[in-house]
DNA sequence: TTTGGTTATGAGACCGGTCTCAAATAGGAT
DNA sequence: ATCCTATTTGAGACCGGTCTCATAACCAAA
C-alpha cells in the first residue's frame, strides 16, 4: 500500500533552522513554554509563518501523554436522546479545548470493549460511556483502574465508583406512572428498548443498568401504590429497533387483555409503538393512553400530542463532559453521581381508562 | 496542572526485556511485521500477555504517519439527518478499521475552520465535510492540495474538485414542486434554513451551496414550467433553528398573500413550520399543503402524514465513507461526483389549492 | 568442509514534538 | 573592573513505536 503523495510537513526544526536559532528554542516559542527573548519570538514567529508551520498534535501527544480529546462512546446516535447529549458533550468540550472521538456501540457490549480499546489505545484523556449491558463491566472497571478518567452517561452502575449523571428514573416513572393509575388504568405496559438474558420474573435485581432498573422499580412502586397486582408481568424487554420489535408491539396490542395504557422507555419505542396503535386501529388517548421518556421533537406535533417525561438531555451531556473535564485538569476529590429533575409535560396522550367507562355505562 | 496518577503503560521495550528478546524483534510480533521465528514469537506474545501490553497507537501514528481515523464535520448532529449520515459513515469506516473522530460545526464557517485545523493538527487521514457555506472555501483548498484526501457529504462545491456524495436535488425539488403545481398551488413557498448574506433577488450564481441551489433551481424549474411569476420572491432563507425563525414563519403564514403551499428544505424546519401552521389554525392540507426534504421518523405520525422527498441519507454517509477510504488507500483516480436517486413518498399533506376551490364555488 | 543463499535477530536511527540541564550572555551591585 | 545572580540559549535525551541495515545463525548444495 503506497503512501498518497502527503506534502512533507514543517517541523520545529525546521522553523529554527529557517529563523538561525536552535530547535530548543524554535520549540519554546512555538509550544508557548519557557522563556525566550523578544526579539528571538519575533523573529521564530516570523519564520513559521513564512514556512506555514502546523504543529503536529501526535507528536506533542507522544511526549505529553496527553491527546486533547476525550472518546464517547454511546449507544446510538440515532437516537434523538444520544445526538442530543452528545451535542451537550461536544459543546462543553470544545469550550475546554478539547475535542470528541465518537464511537456508536449499537447496545451490543462487544462492540463496546472494542470501541474502548481502540480509545484508550488513541490515548484519549478521558471516556464517557453509556454502558450498553452491566452485567459484563469488567472492561469499564479495567478503565477507571488504569487511571483514565471515566465518566458514566445516562446509566448509573451501582459497583462502579465514577463520575456519574443521570436523571431521577425512578421518581420520574412513579409520577408518570401516577398520571395513568389516576386516570384508572390497571392494565398499564411498560415497554423498554433494554434486553435481558432470561426472564425477569420481578426479580429486579437480575436488571443492573440503573436507569433500566430504577424505571421499572418507579413503575412498579406506583402500580403498588395503585393496588395494581402483577404488574410484573406487563413489563416488556426488547422492545427497540429491532427487526422483531413491531410483531411484539402489535402482539401486544392484539391481545385480548391489551394494556389500556403504555409508558414507553424512549422516544424510539413511542413512535413504534405510536405507529402500531395507529396500525391497529386504536384511538389514543380514548382506546389506549400513551406517555413516552423523552420529549421528542415529534411528540408535540401527533395528534394528539403526546404526554412526555421531559429529560435534561443537552444538560445531562453538558454535565458528564463538565465533570470530566474538570478531573482531567487534575481534580480528585471523590466521584460524583448527579441525578438531574426531569419534569413531565402533559399533553393530550392520557385518558380514562377505557376500563372504568365500561364498568360505568352498564 | 498535576499529571494525575496514570499508570505506566507498558512498551515493546518492556515486553522485549520480558521475553528476553531485541526490541526489534518484539516489535515485529507486536506490530505484525517482517519474519519471526515461531519460537520468538511465541514468547514474546506471552510475555505481553502476561505484562497485558497495549499498543501506543499515538506513537504507532507517529511514525507511519497515518492515524488510522477520519474527519468528520458536519452542520449539526442534533439533525437527524446529520446523524443518520454520521451513522453510515461511522458504520462504513468501523468495516475498514477506521475510526471518527467528530466536530460539529453549527453551520458556521469560522467553526468549521477551527474544527477542520484541530483535525488536520490530529493527523487524520482524511476528511468529510458538509461545508456549511461556500463562499469561504480556501480552508478547504487548503486541505485538498496539502494531499490530505476530502470528500464533500451533501453539498457540492463547483470550485473544489474532490470526491462528493450528493442527491439529486434539484429533480427533487422539482418533482416535489410539480406535485404542488399540479394540485393546483401557484403561491408556493420554499424555506430553507441556508443564510444568503443579502438579498437573493432570482440570483442563483449568489448561492454556491450546491444542494441549495439545485434545489432552488428545481424548485423554480417546476414554477415556470407550470407558468407561475414571481416565484423567486417566495423563497426565504435562514429559516432554521435560529432564534427569529419562527417569527419568520408566523409573519409569512399571517400574510394575507400567504403561500398556499410549503416547501421544507429538511425536516427541522419542516418541524417548524408544522407547529407554526397549527399556531396559526391552518389545516393541512385543506389550507395549506407541506411537502418537505428528509423523510424524518416524525412525518409519518403527525396528522396528517407529510408528503416527504426521501433521500437515501444513511447510504449517503456510508458511500462517502467508503470513496474516502478508498482514497486513502492509495486509489488515485479523478475525483468522484456521486448523485444519489431521491423519491418522492406521498403522504397527505397535499391538497387542492384553495385558490382553485374558491374560483370553483361562485 | 567450504560456499552460498536464505532466514532470524539485534543495534540504532528516526518520527516531531517536550523538557532537563548546563553553558553563555546580560545586567546590576559593589 | 569584578563578582553575582537572572535570563536566554543550545545540546541532547526522551516518549513508544517503526524500520533499515548489518550481523548471526541456519540449512542445503557442492
Amino acid at each position: 500500500m503506497k503512501r498518497p503523495p502527503k506534502a512533507p510537513s514543517i517541523t520545529v526544526s525546521d522553523v529554527a533552522r529557517q529563523a538561525k536559532v536552535s530547535k530548543a528554542t524554535a520549540a519554546r516559542v512555538l509550544g508557548g513554554y519557557g522563556r525566550v527573548s523578544k526579539t528571538v519570538r519575533a523573529a521564530v514567529l516570523e519564520a513559521a509563518k513564512a514556512l506555514d508551520y502546523r504543529p503536529n498534535e501526535l507528536a506533542r501527544s507522544m511526549t505529553t501523554g496527553r491527546s486533547g480529546s476525550i472518546g464517547v462512546v454511546v449507544g446510538d446516535i440515532e437516537n434523538p436522546f444520544f445526538s442530543l447529549a452528545v451535542r451537550g458533550i461536544s459543546d462543553a468540550a470544545r469550550l475546554s479545548g478539547i475535542n470528541v472521538i465518537l464511537a456508536n456501540s449499537g447496545e451490543q457490549v462487544e462492540a463496546e470493549k472494542s470501541a474502548i480499546r481502540v480509545l484508550m489505545a488513541k490515548q484519549v484523556d478521558g471516556l464517557i460511556v453509556t454502558p450498553a449491558q452491566s452485567g459484563e463491566i469488567a472492561h469499564l472497571v479495567e478503565v477507571a483502574q488504569s487511571g483514565c478518567p471515566l465518566a458514566l452517561l445516562d446509566r448509573a452502575l451501582p459497583d462502579l465508583d465514577v463520575d456519574t449523571v443521570t436523571v431521577d428514573d425512578r421518581d420520574a416513572a412513579l409520577r408518570a406512572t401516577r398520571i395513568l393509575t389516576r386516570a384508572g388504568h390497571t392494565r398499564i405496559g411498560y415497554l423498554t428498548a433494554a434486553e435481558l438474558s432470561g426472564d425477569f420474573c420481578g426479580n429486579e435485581s437480575r436488571i443492573n443498568t440503573s436507569s433500566v432498573r430504577e424505571r421499572i422499580l418507579g413503575f412498579l412502586d406506583a402500580c403498588r401504590e395503585a393496588g395494581i397486582e402483577g404488574a410484573e408481568r406487563n413489563i416488556h424487554f426488547g422492545a427497540g429497533r429491532s427487526d422483531r420489535s413491531p410483531a411484539v408491539t402489535h402482539a401486544l396490542l392484539d391481545h385480548p387483555e391489551r394494556p389500556t395504557a403504555i409508558l414507553a422507555s424512549d422516544s424510539v419505542v413511542a413512535l413504534e409503538v405510536f405507529k402500531a396503535i395507529r396500525e391497529c386501529g386504536l384511538r389514543i388517548p380514548q382506546d389506549i393512553s400513551l406517555i413516552t421518556f423523552h420529549d421528542a421533537d415529534w411528540t408535540s406535533v401527533t395528534t394528539p400530542p403526546i404526554t412526555v417525561v421531559d429529560q435534561p438531555v443537552y444538560a445531562l451531556g453538558k454535565c458528564v463532559a463538565e465533570l470530566l473535564v474538570r478531573r482531567l485538569k487534575g481534580d480528585d476529590r471523590p466521584p460524583e453521581r448527579i441525578v438531574m429533575p426531569t419534569t413531565i409535560i402533559e399533553r393530550m396522550s392520557v385518558g380514562q381508562s377505557p376500563d372504568i367507562l365500561q364498568q360505568a355505562v352498564p
